[in-house]
DNA sequence: GAAACGTGGCT
DNA sequence: TAGCCAAGTTT
């Protein structure tokens, strides 16, 4: 069962494979560049970034010599930062300690800071020919659906059984190609609403097909709903340039910049809680703009004011700032300076 | 093992 | 609209 189910794959690969920048040669810098911009993204999004990342690092050497600045710049609006950031700090370890060269195994792969057992197993079997299993959400997607499996996603018992199922379905010397289109099929029929079940060349081998139930597959936790937090930031002018300052190393939107701000718990408050906090002079009333935006964790508000004042930070000409790596919100409050200012 | 970590697209 | 979910890894 598992050569047929093996092949029965292949042969809707060879007739559906899509062409990408790193699929067709694949060359491990590129593979393991594209594979750290797709986690958690789809490839419509990161595509652009991949380009342009490709054609300013186009090889391990030039990534380990970029700032980190510079690495976060080029990220800026992807999300996930410490994906660049660990990127990075690969690139460097992989020159100063491997001479340059990617390790080709598993293991030695998942030395790597960022790289898990999903991008180890995709680097080794797409750059290197190993025979590794790669197992991302859309091969999860295809494999609980296939074999009906019933433990909830994220659970431990879940991910031994679809690593197990991928490794044993795995063809000697094809884990590439089986790999890829494990992750095309879910990406594409196999969507987690609506699977085109009709064109789907694992139909006569689905248990969950069979059952009626592909769309109860993969079982799902229910999520936490987000809590919302708000923010107000201000705009310090000096001259031509405005004040940001940079965000702690760890945690949310590390390393990258922002506009002064202070935590609110309710908007209207903004006013009494800057001076509070920084007794600076506030002016409601030039309010530029007000943005909202979920992050994974939370919903946040962010009311942005101009105030007088000293904090610290660093002073940045308005036209210099999109050389500083932002989040959203901040990148908005930049953007909008140049009309508010101007 | 759970929680943290961004953003965008789709329903 | 509000919620879901995405070519996961780290702490």
């Amino acid at each position: 069962m598992s050569k047929k189910i093996a092949d029965a794959l292949l042969s809707w690969y060879a007739a559906r494979r899509r062409s990408l920048p790193w699929r067709d040669q694949p060359e491990p810098y590129a593979v393991w560049v594209a594979e750290v911009m797709a986690q958690q993204t789809r490839l419509e999004s990161m595509l652009p970034y991949y380009e342009r990342w490709m054609a300013r690092f186009p090889n391990m050497q030039t990534l380990a010599a970029a700032s980190e600045q510079e690495v976060l710049t080029l990220w800026e609006g992807l999300g996930y930062y410490s994906r660049a950031r660990n990127l990075h700090r690969a690139a460097q370890i992989v020159v100063r300690e491997y001479g340059s060269w990617l390790p080709e195994s598993v293991a030695g792969l998942m030395k790597l800071p960022g790289i898990g057992r999903y991008t180890a197993g995709a680097i080794a079997s797409l750059a290197f020919g190993v025979d590794a299993a790669a197992v991302d959400g859309n091969a999860v997607r295809v494999l609980t659906r296939v074999f009906n499996l019933e433990d909830s996603v994220g659970s431990s018992a879940l991910g031994k059984q679809v690593w197990a199922r991928a490794e044993a379905l795995l063809p000697e010397g094809q884990a590439a190609d089986f790999n890829q289109a494990l992750m095309d099929l879910g990406a594409g029929l196999c969507a987690p609403r609506n699977p085109d079940c009709a064109h789907c060349p694992l139909r006569d081998y689905c248990e969950a097909y069979a059952l009626g139930i592909q769309e109860q597959r993969p079982v799902r936790a229910a999520r936490q709903a987000l809590p919302q937090r708000d923010f107000a930031a201000v705009v310090l002018e000096r001259g031509d340039a405005v004040l940001i300052r940079q965000r702690p190393s760890e945690g949310l939107l590390a390393n990258l910049w922002e506009f002064p701000n202070v935590e609110i718990h309710n908007p209207k408050r903004g006013k009494a809680e800057l001076r509070r906090e920084w007794s600076p002079e506030v002016e409601p009333r030039k309010r530029i703009q007000v943005l909202e935006h979920s992050y994974s964790h939370f919903r946040a508000r962010l009311q942005v004011y101009r105030a007088q004042g000293v904090l610290p930070g660093e002073w940045v000409p308005v036209a210099e700032l999109e050389r500083y790596p932002m989040g959203k919100l901040d990148r908005q409050i930049a953007e909008g300076l140049r009309d508010a200012l101007g």
